[in-house]
DNA sequence: TACTTACCGCACGTC
DNA sequence: GACGTGCGGTAAGTAA
């Protein structure tokens, strides 16, 4: 205690802050004080309270500094000061003077700069350092000479090296580090993105180091790894700019420096201060300073007129001359419906209220038939700006022929979207021949398909981004508050892109002939056959699910008791967090093996481990299957019913999977449950209108018939060419047995190694699925090579195929790329080649009931008949059958799905029919 | 500093 | 093996 105390105030970083923090104070002449005030209040109580001999209160000085110099950027981003503040500084000045502090600002040296010069220096001359600041950056300063304290803070905060690891998880000398790699976004200095004050700790408690880290950045995963990877060229420059630098030249701007006798605290001048007190209206402190007793304090509050900042400038025009029009009058309309009447390809966009195409009304319509012109209508754009538009009506009314002619060539982005948003108005558009996402999607599957991606990629231009149209998250406003000249910009590109787009893309299709008949044989039709499925809908017994959601609940609640009363006290069963706090701390369990993140897992497999010795894993696995159903399936279907329709809308997206296959979403009809008894009542409220019938027709053995083909395997060929049970068939050439010899253990073994063959498996993967040892899996796949040689020598020239070309196809031409194949790194490359085995059979399967799906449609359509296809689940389609015509689906629709394509091995269709989802398998 | 949003990891459903 | 969804937890971003 008997150092002498070195004060050094940070009034820059307590200027902002005390502005910001407090009331919007006035003084007699209405002049803003707040700042003043604070910063008064501030000081004073350091004065009081930290018993410093020497101090100073540091501030910027006007002006650049060496750091514009480094970083033209530096603080570019910073607002002006407002001109309140600014009007406050030189009191401020005036103020903390008359307190008695010693006050530095010198040119060209940050407040920071000049504290971390002076701490060192008093440091060094035997005081012992207290450095009050607001601002985290100066953490870096701290030592068992140098401490600091927030007065900002709730209770002030008082930091020193042990406080400093704590509350920033690293210790003083990496602050610098982590500050590097969080950036600071006030003072415009990047950092990575997506790393923030944990990410960076983390880190650097990892790698010891800004350097460490930078030195394993290929080792880092997630998008914060990619972005700390786009980062290292510039994290030295950002660590330069970070330093708080403590050996400036402070001569000639402390009188007397460089003794630090010049920093000496000095007594408070009381006639001053008491006449700078009378003219700021600080009554309470005019009268604590002539010995009068506190009088309650004033406040005269106003609301602060807060200048707007001024807008960001806006973007150079591009160089292609852009016109797009806003179309008001009927002259104008009639004028581009002529156009579009004459066009050869029309493109064509729809703004909506709503994401689901199913609920969505249009606001406004764009066109464009040609680069560098687009139109707009606006319909239903309100606020007080909007201008009188057309009546949507009538304009559809009027739009309704050209929309609905088969012969008028129409392109868009996403087309079943819009044809479901037309839908919604009564029109069913034709002439639907081109969209940009399934021309984008055949090309190059594995990219993303979203217009603005596409119009980056392609024409090396964003567009107007949706998000700066409507904000995003709480603040998103309705597209029909968008004033009517910026939706024309925005609605009059993408209509106007999708034109660009498809003159570019198209002809890359055209050129393979494999990649056109996918493109027009397949994805096209399947995009109309979808939006069929998808607005029928299906019909769901909401009322049978409420029941089970109940029955559920009850059974949950049953668990949690039991689940409590083993841990002897409650904890979220739904957390993995909880569950290893009480499985592994608290019970003492053994810790099987670890997640990624080096927590101990509590998956499936480990649970399943640990209940043979213990109660409680077996309570968490039940409730967690429980828990499932009831909050996807029992909960969450009945609330996706479209009250307009009665039954539930899912989407199909037809541009997401790498291999062709479709996804579905809200709700995802693909993952209803059906291997245990329990979930398989979910599909129970899968159920057809009265008269009806579900019926299921699904491929048997798709994969396995596709992996025949290709490889031209005789022994695989002639099981599937004499319709035995191919299993049973695998089992009996694996293990040596004749057909009628194979146990049910073999054939269950067989499946298994089918399976894992059709999926890529190793014998890792398969020593874990049969739950033996990876050499015993080894010798099976070794036996089944043999055995299978054609399967062998397919997957073989797959692989190198695959390496040579960087993509692999599927029969009808479907191209998979693969660009990890030949860079990528060990186990990326491994998959990429598991994927070059896997991908040919499931794009197969996935053109095959694409084609399925249309063949089908076609000829209920031709037929007129009233079944109708309301679900597709990758090998199996379901239908809603009139009984009418439930002979001829069942006779008819097994024909059709076998024959879409003449393999070597014929295809088989199976076909069920029930009351509901269940019954029909 | 408090609230909202975004993202990640985990677990699990299907094929 | 692939895919997608939903949940809990935490980090980041934003407004006050």
């Amino acid at each position: 205690m008997s150092k002498p105390i070195l004060l050094l105030v940070d009034g820059s970083s307590f200027l902002y802050r005390a502005y910001h923090a407090l009331p919007d104070l006035r003084g007699p002449e209405g002049q803003t004080t707040g700042a003043v005030h604070g910063i008064v209040a501030m000081m004073k109580k350091l004065r009081d309270d930290i018993g410093a001999e020497h101090a100073a209160c540091v501030f910027d000085a006007k002006g650049p500094t060496f750091r514009d110099e480094w970083y033209p950027e530096y603080k570019a981003q910073r607002a002006p000061m407002p001109d309140d503040l600014r009007a406050q500084i030189e009191p401020i000045h005036e103020v903390v003077r008359l307190l008695g502090w010693p006050v530095l600002e010198v040119p060209g040296i940050e407040a920071d700069d000049a504290i971390g010069t002076l701490a060192r220096l008093g440091a060094a001359s035997g005081h012992q350092v207290v450095v009050a600041t607001g601002d985290k950056d100066l953490a870096q300063l701290v030592t068992p000479d140098v401490s600091l304290i927030n007065t900002m803070a709730k209770p002030p905060e008082r930091l020193d090296e042990a406080g400093v690891l704590e509350k920033f998880g690293v210790p003083p000398d990496r602050i610098i580090d982590y500050l590097t790699l969080m950036g600071d976004a006030v003072d415009n200095v990047p950092g990575v993105e997506k790393v923030g004050p944990k990410t960076a700790a983390k880190w650097i408690a990892e790698h010891g180091s800004l350097d460490g880290v930078m030195a394993n950045a290929d080792k880092i995963k997630g998008v914060a790894g990619e972005n700390l990877r786009k980062a290292l060229d510039w994290l030295p420059m950002g660590r330069k700019l970070v330093t708080v630098r403590c050996d400036c030249d402070l001569d000639g701007h402390v009188p007397g420096w460089p003794a630090l006798g010049a920093l000496a605290l000095k007594p408070v001048d009381e006639s001053g201060l008491a006449g700078f007190y009378g003219r700021y209206g600080f009554k309470t402190w005019l009268k604590e300073l002539t010995g009068e007793l506190p009088a309650p304090k004033t406040k005269a509050a106003a609301p602060a007129a807060a200048p707007d900042a001024s807008a960001a400038p806006t973007p150079p025009a591009a160089p292609l001359e852009r016109r797009y029009e806003t179309l008001l009058s009927w002259e104008q309309l009639d004028a581009w419906l002529a156009r579009i009447e004459a066009a050869p390809l029309t493109a064509l966009d729809t703004e909506t209220d709503s994401l689901d195409g199913m609920q969505a009304r249009i606001v406004g319509i764009s066109f464009a038939v040609e680069p560098g012109r687009a139109a707009y209508i606006p319909l239903r754009h309100e606020g007080p700006d909007a201008p009188e538009q057309l009546p949507l009506d009538a304009v559809l009314a009027r739009l309704k022929p050209w929309l609905e002619d088969a012969s008028k060539k129409k392109l868009g982005q996403n087309i079943k979207y819009d044809s479901h948003v037309f839908m919604n108005h009564g029109i069913a558009v034709a002439g639907y021949a081109h969209d940009t996402m399934l021309q984008s999607y055949v090309l190059e599957a594995h990219k993303t398909h979203g217009l603005s991606a596409l119009a980056e990629r392609h024409l090396g231009r964003s567009g107007i981004n949706y998000e700066d149209l409507c904000g995003k998250g709480a603040h998103q406003i309705p597209f029909a508050q968008v004033d009517v000249a910026r939706a024309t910009e925005y609605s009059g590109e993408d209509s106007e892109m999708c034109v660009q787009l498809s003159e570019l893309l198209l002809p890359q299709i055209q050129a393979e002939a494999g990649l056109n008949f996918v493109y027009e044989q397949i994805e096209l039709p399947t995009s109309a056959a979808l939006a069929r499925v998808e607005r029928t809908g299906v019909l769901i017994d909401a009322s049978r699910l409420q029941a089970q959601s109940h029955e559920l609940a009850q059974r949950l609640v049953a668990l949690e008791q039991q689940a409590y009363e083993i841990a002897g006290q409650p904890f979220n069963m739904g957390s993995p967090k909880q569950i290893g706090e009480i499985l592994f701390n608290k019970l003492g369990l053994p810790v099987v093996k670890k997640t990624a993140t080096g927590a101990p897992s509590t998956d499936e497999e480990v649970l399943d481990k640990l209940a043979q010795d213990y109660p409680l894993p077996a309570k968490i696995l039940e409730y967690r299957g429980l828990a499932k159903l009831k909050s996807t399936y029992t909960d969450k279907l009945p609330l996706m019913i479209n009250p307009a329709t009665g039954r539930v809308h899912t989407t199909y997206a037809q541009a997401v999977t790498v291999t062709g296959r479709l996804s579905s979403n809200e709700p995802n009809l693909q993952n209803i449950p059906i291997r245990t008894a329990e979930g398989r009542k979910v599909r129970e409220a899968f159920i057809a209108p009265p008269g009806h019938c579900i019926v299921s027709a699904d491929y048997s053995q798709i994969e396995l018939r596709i992996m025949a083909h290709i490889s031209e395997d005789p022994g695989l060929l002639r099981a599937f060419q004499e319709g035995q049970d191919v299993h049973r068939a695998t089992a009996s050439e694996v293990f040596g047995v004749p057909l009628d010899e194979v146990t049910s253990e073999q054939r269950r073994y067989a499946k298994t190694i089918n399976f894992g063959l059709i999926y890529g498996m190793g014998a890792f993967g398969l020593a874990q699925s049969l739950g033996i040892e990876q050499k015993a899996a080894k010798d099976y796949i070794d036996r089944y090579f043999t055995r299978f040689a054609g399967v062998k020598r397919y997957m073989d020239e797959t692989k190198s195929r695959a390496a040579e070309l960087g993509y692999v196809q599927t029969l009808f031409g479907r191209r998979i790329y693969l660009p990890e194949i030949k860079g990528g790194n060990g186990p990326r490359r491994a998959g990429a080649e598991r994927q070059s085995i896997n991908a040919p059979m499931q794009g197969t399967a996935a053109d095959l009931i694409k084609l399925a799906m249309v063949a089908v449609q076609n000829e209920l359509d031709a037929r007129g008949l009233a079944t109708r296809i309301i679900m597709q689940v990758h090998d199996e389609l379901v239908f809603e059958v009139p009984e009418a015509e439930l002979d001829w689906v069942k006779a008819e629709v097994p024909r059709l799905m076998a024959g879409v394509a003449q393999l070597k091995v014929p295809l088989l269709a199976e076909v069920g029919v029930g009351a509901n989802w269940d019954e029909a398998h």
